[in-house]
DNA sequence: CTACGATCTCAAGTTAACTTTAGATCAAGA
DNA sequence: TCTTGATCTAAAGTTAACTTGAGATCGTAG
């Protein structure tokens, strides 16, 4: 229990990289709610540091702050949630972690492919013509680039 | 070399999932140079297609317009890129991808953990009090929440 | 007690990424 | 040819995520 486990929102500014303004941006959203001193002033635990950790990496992914709201609304401190809750949260946006992750290597791959061809052009290129290349049934999951047969 | 390879805005629209106006925009910014027909109605060929379904995924993951006509800008037809250019590009951007993907399979992987101790409370869960479970000091990579000891 | 930087609130401004609107033109069937 | 839906351009409007500005208050070193 040292001191500094609370902090002002210039050293939370400091510590996250974040813009005073953000930080309080943050707090309307919902996304934290420090307390304040007998004067108004905002004073944050050091969960609150990670929580906006976790912000800045999950926005980073694409993740709307709406969304980013109720994975940290449902799982933090404030009224005790349920195991069945807390595994469902986690379990769904573990699912959609394990979505971008599949689809990111994906890219990464076909990209390590083009760079292994040593192709120049997209012409020729497996990464922008893979129904030229692949079989040209269906099956299993779709391509990558392109919903239909392109 | 079928009749559907130049396809109406409409089209294009139908089979990406984007909206008239969204492709048109991406025209604006570059990030693809449909054919004009003799009308001035936009042609748009197979590849286009592949470009825009790029576009939305790179975005899915936090990847700005203007880094995605970078991205398209070099590595496609036009003006043929040297074989050095090409590599270097596809390089940065997989690097770019592999840095993304550890960081969401660190992110998924804490997660896993979180679930598997059935902990409740972020008070006593390893992911967001990484810093009094793991070591004091700080070697090796940074803990992913919190840049300092926080 | 007095400065003076750090914070406060509230409202307005900014940027990226699109969408909407308005009015005109293209394109293909009856 | 007529007409009806798809497209066109240009400009203005929208939304998310912040930042900036104005004017007042907090809080701590001197």
């Amino acid at each position: 229990m040292r001191a500094d486990d609370i902090l002002s929102i210039g050293q939370v500014a400091t510590r996250t990289g974040l813009a005073v303004s953000a930080i309080r941006y943050y707090e309307d959203m919902g996304l934290i709610t420090p307390m304040r001193a007998p004067g108004g002033n905002r004073r944050f635990r050091r969960a609150d540091i990670r929580r906006l950790s976790f912000v800045r990496i999950a926005q980073g992914f694409g993740f709307t702050l709406p969304r980013i709201a109720e994975l940290l609304a449902d799982l933090p401190e404030a009224r005790t949630p349920t195991a069945k809750d807390w595994r469902a949260i986690s379990e769904g946006f573990k699912q959609e972690l394990d979505q971008k992750i599949a689809t990111l290597t994906k890219l990464r791959d076909d990209l390590d492919g083009c760079i292994g061809c040593g192709c120049l052009s997209l012409e020729r290129c497996a990464l922008y013509n893979r129904d030229d290349t692949a079989a040209q049934k269906g099956d299993g999951p779709r391509y990558l680039m392109g919903d239909t047969s392109d």
